[in-house]
Parts: C-alpha cells; sequence; structure tokens
DNA sequence: TGGCCGTGTACTGTATACAGTATACAGATG
DNA sequence: CATCTGTATACTGTATACAGTACACGGCCA
C-alpha cells in the first residue's frame, strides 16, 4: 500500500495574501501608483491585518515592495542601473548551473529540457505575460537539474523582483519571438561538456536578453 | 546649521530579537538541540509573541531555522552535500564580484582592500568566531567595491546560513592560519584585470576553504 | 507487558484592541 | 499672500485574547 503522503504543509494565511498578491503584480492588477495599505487589504481580503502584514513585510524584504512615504508599500521602483545590476546576479547564478550541468548532466536529462522548451515555446498568440511565464519556466528547468538548492532560491527571489518589474518578459515594443529558439542552443552548449563554452553561451543569452530589455525600456520612455 | 539627522531608521522590535538570536546563534547559546519556542522566548524578552514570532519566521525563511516536529523551530541541519552546494553558490556569487572588480576597480580601491585585508587578518590569539567574523568581513569587502546590491544580498544570505552552521569558519581542529595571507593574491588576481584569472582564482581560494571545511567535519566526525 | 485510545496540554495561527507616530490640512499670524 | 504651527487622522507596531491542532502521556484492555 503506497498512499501519497497528505501535504499537511502548514498553508498559512499569509501565504494565500502572498500569492495573491504576486499574481495581481504579475497581471497589472496592482500598479505603480498603487498604495497598500494593510488595514484596506484585510478588509478587502475579509480577514485580519496580521497576515496581511506578514505577506507584505515579506514582499518588502524580497525588494518587491518598498514602505511608501506617508504608510503603506509601494511597489519598489527600479532604475537601469538596477537593471543591469539583475541581470549581473542572474548570469552568476545561471551560469553556475550551466557549469554544474555541463559536467554531470546525463543524455535524458538533456533531452527532456530539449522536450520541455519545444512545448514551452509553442505559443500561439501570446501575450507578453505568457512570454514571461514560458521563460521563466525553461530557465527555471535548467536551475532544477542542476540540484543545487540555493542557487535555485537565489533564482527564485531573482525572478520575483523581474516579476514586480515586468522585466525578463522583452517588452511589448520588441519583437519577443526574437529570443526564442534560442534555448535549444543552451542544451547543445552544455552537452559538449566543456564548462567554459556553456558559461559563455548562458552568459551572451542573458546578455543579449539585457539588451533587448534596455531597447524596450527606451521605447517605453519614448512614450 | 549643520544637525545631525536623527536616525529615524524604523527599528522594529522584530529586528531587536533577529540580532539577538543570530548573536545567540554565533556564539552558540543556541544549540542543535534546543527548541525555540515563541511564548518562551517572548516571556523570556519580555515583550510579546508578535514580533518574535516575524524574527522566527524572517530567519526560517531564510534557511537557517526550521520548523520543529513538535512545534517550535530548531536550527537547520545541513548535511554534506548541502554544504557543497553552499560552497557552489557561494563560488558563483563572488566569483562574479571577482569579475566585475577585474574589469572596473582603480587601484585605489585595490589599495583599500590591501589595507582592510592587513587589519582584519591581524588577529592575536583568535576564537574561530574571530576568524569568521574577521573572513567575512575581509569576502564582504570585496562584495561591496563590486557595487551590485542583488549579489550582495546574496551573500549575506549565504553568509547568513553559514553562521548558523559555524561554517566558512575552518573549524577549530585545523590550522585555520592556512587560509590567511591567501586574500591578498585575491586582490592581486584583480589587479591583473584578466578576468578569467580573477575568477579562476577565486573560485579555487574558496574551493581551498570547502577541502578545509569538510576535512574540519571529518575530524568532527571522529570525536 | 505491549499496544491502542482518549484526554490534556503545549503551541501555533488569526483576530482584535490599544497606543504611538508621522503626515496632511486648516487656521493663525506676519 | 506666504509661512508657520497646532490638531486631526491615517496607519503602523505591539500586546493580548481566542480557538484550533497536533503531540504526548497515562489508563485500559488483550
Amino acid at each position: 500500500m503506497a498512499l501519497k503522503q497528505i501535504k499537511t504543509q502548514r498553508r498559512r494565511l499569509a501565504d494565500e495574501v502572498y500569492d495573491q498578491l504576486v499574481e495581481a503584480i504579475m497581471s497589472r492588477d496592482i500598479s505603480a501608483e498603487d498604495r497598500l495599505v494593510q488595514e484596506k487589504l484585510a478588509a478587502e481580503l475579509n480577514i485580519s491585518r496580521t497576515p496581511v502584514r506578514e505577506a507584505l513585510m515579506r514582499l518588502e524584504t524580497e525588494g518587491v515592495l518598498e514602505v511608501a512615504a506617508s504608510g503603506g508599500f509601494r511597489l519598489a521602483r527600479m532604475d537601469q542601473a538596477e537593471v543591469r545590476q539583475l541581470y549581473q546576479a542572474r548570469a552568476a547564478i545561471e551560469g553556475q548551473a550551466a557549469r554544474i550541468l555541463a559536467v554531470h548532466a546525463e543524455r535524458e536529462v538533456l533531452d527532456g529540457l530539449r522536450d520541455l522548451i519545444r512545448r514551452e515555446e509553442n505559443l500561439t498568440n501570446p501575450t507578453t505575460r505568457d512570454y514571461f511565464v514560458a521563460n521563466r519556466r525553461i530557465h527555471r528547468a535548467f536551475m532544477v537539474e542542476a540540484g543545487n538548492k540555493f542557487l535555485l532560491d537565489m533564482f527564485d527571489m531573482i525572478w520575483g523582483k523581474a516579476m514586480a518589474f515586468h522585466l525578463f518578459s522583452a517588452i511589448e515594443n520588441v519583437d519577443i519571438t526574437m529570443s526564442l529558439g534560442d534555448h535549444l542552443t543552451l542544451v547543445d552548449a552544455i552537452a559538449t561538456g566543456d564548462v567554459t563554452e556553456a558559461l559563455e553561451t548562458f552568459t551572451s543569452h542573458i546578455q543579449a536578453g539585457f539588451d533587448l530589455q534596455i531597447e524596450g525600456l527606451k521605447e517605453v520612455d519614448r512614450d
């Protein structure tokens, strides 16, 4: 008898609030101007302030939110210098994962990655958000296979921030298909087993994403 | 009239609790067997459970604590595989900082780092903890100079975990002086301006730390 | 004596109450 | 009319109260 363990994962209300906030941020229901106030949110969700407070503070330590001048929280802002830093950090994390994979990855793992990429990139008429989600899934798959939980944590943290700023998603104004298809070459680079090759390929893929990003930001500024 | 700005840094009780817990963990006042219970801690500190709870949960998300089976929190455990992963992550972060520094660092910055290293390494009869603190200060200085706040955050997170496990401190049973003096060569590697050279030097320095660590863990196990 | 079951207890999560603080606004004063 | 000051209020941080849950322990039965 092999029953599946009932996930007794302690599910706290704060987690629920957290998820809802993330969802709301991603779908732009929460804009940069909105002020998030504990009491108001609590009333809206029909729960007490305590779990709301916890979720907000968590998002704050993650750098997604920041305390507004006159109380409450606001979406954190990121200038171009910080965006560059975020991409640098991303390169560090994902580059390391690539190195690990180049040394350890077996054929089946790589094939699995290829399958996933083909599936995820098969988007019909995708929105920016669809692209962001697919892109994240693909990149995250590499991290998971690298099998380092700390790197994975950091990946999630970075992409969490990116989510808040609608980054890494190749802005609406730029042709996002440019980046698609490129992911398979990442797998190829790993398959060579050459650590430097893998690192370089990942780094330049991410660099290309950064360039797209900057391009997109410029377009937005032009409005 | 130039009055000094009163530090309006919102200081929450939770921060105070957090600091005290970190301090207690570092000085081994909290051992792996201890169970941290909100109510007890609150009573001991003579405050309410709320800020205690916040501090504990923060340490949990940072991976320093974990929920104990029968309620309360306990120091998280780390097996050798995880230690290896932590060092891998460390190499990713600090290696990237080294690359950045190799490209950008000016002479004065490097001289400043050399000064700091000489000061910090000048330990008379150091305890393991002294060594840990000095080591962290040195490595953190590199990160600060690299000027990437995300990498710095991750550095702090990694070393926070390390603190909880008394890692990175070159275990008592191993000659810690082996690692001292090595730090100056890190600066030299950066000074060459060669990105690969800088990365390699940092990586192998960290690798050496890992080897020492494993050595130390074996010694402990032998008891 | 060993296993099982019910009850007590210890601890958590959530709600609410209270007090302090910073901001905003209105009124006063030159 | 502009600037300063006092007061209201909006929001937070902390304390406390309440209810649910999971574990442990002791008693009961085989």
